[in-house]
DNA sequence: ATTTGTACTTACCAAAAGGAGAGCGTCACA
DNA sequence: TGTGACGCTCTCCTTTTGGTAAGTACAAAT
């Protein structure tokens, strides 16, 4: 027990900007888009709107956006006359699907016991004192 | 390159499940809890809620009614006369915490490149075609 | 001339998240 | 008798999130 796995010994102020981080890259439509894009390359934008299936043309646009702010994508606008623009990760960003990976396989292999730990949970007792 | 990260070969099904937990346990609060608890052992209500400092009351609760609920912590009632009520992570939750720590590990060695990049794209530019 | 396709942007609106603050029950302590 | 601590719960109320629908520019196809 030496060594926990988040690192403890880490300054409060790296600790908020790593808080803060997480943050925005924990969300839904980031995690979606970074898996795509990780998995086939790069697309356009309707294609990456088609691949996700359920996301709006706005939530795609922020998303994207923030992404490639925040260095995880490449935009390529190719100046054709309907317009063409394509996605992929950068190095930051397949780094970052690497990191996420772990989580991916967790919940993989726990889904199995959240969902016996949600029946446990709400469906015997329906009430809890 | 014959394996990236995430797995690319399951079926959608196990995929809309995943996104789904990972849309429920990657949220703030999930994972400042689940690090203060990976860090610090078996907490009161109030000691977490200090230790968070920002959160308040009610999010404090539902957090970590949702992850009692998924089975990552343990809820100790101590029926003594002022409340003691105890919170510590399960083996699931401590392992979800380890698959997080890629994450962790991630934003720490990365939030240079990343301020660099919002730097990159905010500053110079200031507009975009 | 009208339609089509692309990659958006904007305005508007509904839903959800989340904070503030009050209340509750009970016993110790003053 | 009153106050405070604890771990909540409940009721507002504000902020944020996110969807829908429309508009835009421009050239090729009809």
């Amino acid at each position: 027990m030496a060594a926990p796995h988040p690192p403890a010994d880490v300054d409060p102020r790296v600790e908020a900007l790593v808080h803060d981080l997480i943050g925005r890259v924990a969300d839904k439509w980031t995690m979606l888009v970074l898996e795509i894009l990780e998995e086939r390359g790069e697309l356009r934008f309707t294609e990456l709107s088609r691949s996700i299936g359920t996301i709006s043309q706005k939530m795609l646009t922020q998303t994207l956006r923030h992404m490639e702010r925040d260095g995880l994508v490449i935009r390529t606008v190719h100046p054709v006359v309907p317009p063409k623009v394509e996605y992929r990760l950068t190095a930051l960003g397949q780094s970052l699907g690497a990191a996420f990976c772990g989580v991916w396989i967790w919940a993989e292999q726990n889904l199995a016991a959240v969902e016996e730990a949600r029946g446990t949970f709400d469906g015997p007792l329906a009430s809890r004192g």
